[in-house]
DNA sequence: GCTTGACCCTATAGTAACTTCAGGATGTGC
DNA sequence: GCACATCCTGAAGTTACTATAGGGTCAAGC
């Protein structure tokens, strides 16, 4: 199997494919007489897990951690556990914290209701007048 | 005023204040003799301009677009309006991708109870089998 | 045998919004 | 005159990719 091939069945490029080769995530496959990448099952599965991760936006330092567990099974999976808790925390705490933005957000917007010239417009003098907040360092990855 | 002045009444740091400059959000000051920059109250009222936008997690283009409105006012403010339903649209969609993320990791979550050998955790088993999605890429810049 | 086009390779740079670091100058208090 | 906080510039690091340049491989068709 082909890096396209494999990049088609874990619905991902192939840049992705090389990229989280280099990042360690995925094992070096072997290669052609052409020096092309040969995957075998055991690669897709691996891209799958790593995809699926990724579609619950774990970092890459997250996922490495899992997969650390899989290569090396030791004790029981209570790790496993917290760090999807963590996680689980993670994304509750950014939804809040966008939930509150949003408030801002609409209150912001309702100072404006009309087209008024730019010196007049409610948005801008709304934005000038806020409390400047202490923009905590974002405790977690999601953006 | 100099830079670390500065930086505290905006509450940010001395590097994101040269950083603003560098791209083009904060005009650059006079200097001292001694190549030190010297801010005066405008840069003040700019920069907490500035901070309140990025509190509400606008991107440096919109802001710059804001800003641009407010240094060359012409017509009326509906571009300004217009910016921040956009914006408002943004921070929702990703609220409603996040809700949809929790589900899924709560779900995975009960998958695993208790602490169990490696090979047995439910979580790992649910990664590995979740069907791969196609991952859109971001509509919104939030993360 | 030759070309065309799809696919593969590496290495490098770009993205967003900063942060960190290296290496050095300035200003103030004692 | 020395310590220490603060200032300066320029470059590199962060995250998870994406894009680009410049080239090799392979199968099909003429």
């Amino acid at each position: 199997m082909k890096v396209g091939e494999l990049a088609q069945v874990a619905r991902c490029t192939v840049e992705t494919v090389r990229y989280y080769e280099k990042e360690g995530l995925l094992p070096a496959p072997e290669r052609t007489a052409a020096n092309y990448r040969r995957y075998v099952q055991a690669h897709v599965d691996r891209l799958r897990f790593i995809r699926n991760c990724r579609a619950l936006d774990m970092t890459h330092a997250e996922i490495r951690a899992l997969l650390e567990r899989i290569d090396h099974p030791a004790g029981d999976c209570r790790a496993i556990n917290d760090l999807l808790d963590q996680h689980i925390e993670h994304v509750e705490a950014r939804i809040g914290e966008l939930r509150q933005l949003q408030d801002q957000l609409v209150s912001l917007r309702q100072r404006c209701r009309n087209e008024r010239p730019i010196d007049a417009c409610g948005i801008l003098q709304g934005l000038a007048a806020m409390e400047t907040e202490v923009r905590p360092p974002r405790p977690s990855h999601l953006g």
